[in-house]
DNA sequence: GCTAACCTTCACGTAAACGTCAAGGTTGTG
DNA sequence: CACAACCTTGACGTTTACGTGAAGGTTAGC
């Protein structure tokens, strides 16, 4: 028995397995973390080995590199990186009763439940993205008013520049 | 003695000095949370009462808003919030050197140092706001995704809608 | 000048998100 | 098959960002 192989039925040919150090490496988290993510129910690895090594593969990285990225990126908890998460999953399961669903009227309330899902997923980050634009506008600002300031200077060294148009 | 005002030498006539749960009720913020960024050096009240009452002006409120977005909106830390609001604050103090000083190269000098650091707070937000623009990017994308099978099921409930044109 | 309602400073408790050993099993390479 | 290098599951420690009293002063109204 050659068993580099996991005893799981999730053979994806091409894609090899990775243990934990191997996943932190190539994800920036520590193994700790990734346990942990595992503990909060964030995500299972795809399979474990025999002597119960936990083997990730593609996919997880993916999800994992997602949740990094909402974690630091975006600054979000991780429950509610769960929640996101969730609403995904939730969509992908909807996809496979959709697949299998000829009725309509199912189909169309599949659908509709994504949609729905998805919308908050658009609301909640747009939410975020409309705060942080306008703390940005306000960043520009500041900067605008001090190149103003520069090109004064520039311009001609006048000992008393607040005398010329407003300063402040 | 009457006293309701403070033993403290920021005589802003006009502005009412509140009490830490006034400010809380203000902000949205806790008294404990208020007393917190104090201990970690993040604001100041601007003045104290006789009996040691914390005191807080308009400019400490609008201070507490600002870090409060930051946490909630923005997802920030504390630290990093210090670190930002450490850059107004060094703004600030330029901006009054600035003021002071007549020496043209000086000016430039500390004109360019505060857009240095505006400079600083903008690439951290706008990378934040990027990360989080491909994020709401990529829930569109699917909600366009999930639209489209509504309009197909809406348009013609075809018993076999994948026939028509590649729905994956 | 009494008292309720607020405030103060400790000080300990808590939830989230991990870090860090400890004790022991697994793997694969020589 | 020996053994270093990795993994496992506890379990306790740590930092951040507060919550929650306790014990005692302060303020404002009557």
């Amino acid at each position: 028995m050659p068993a580099t192989t996991p005893t799981t039925t999730t053979s994806t040919p091409g894609t090899a397995l990775l243990k934990i150090q191997e996943v932190a490496a190539e994800t920036g988290l520590t193994p700790r973390s990734i346990r942990y993510y595992q503990e909060v129910g964030l995500l299972e690895p795809a399979a474990r080995s025999e002597g119960a090594y936990r083997l990730y593969d593609a996919s997880d990285l993916e999800r994992l590199r997602t949740i990094k990225e909402l974690r630091d990126e975006a600054g979000f908890s991780l429950a509610q990186i769960g929640q996101l998460l969730e609403d995904e999953a939730a969509r992908e399961r909807n996809r496979e009763r959709f697949r299998s669903s000829h009725d309509p009227t199912e189909r169309r309330a599949l659908i509709n439940d994504a949609r729905d899902r998805v919308e908050r997923q658009i609301e909640t980050l747009e939410a975020k993205a409309a705060r942080l634009a306008e703390m940005i506008d306000a960043a520009k600002e500041r900067r605008r008013h001090l190149d103003e300031h520069l090109a004064e200077l520039e311009g001609g060294p006048d000992p008393h520049p607040e005398r010329r148009g407003h300063v402040r």
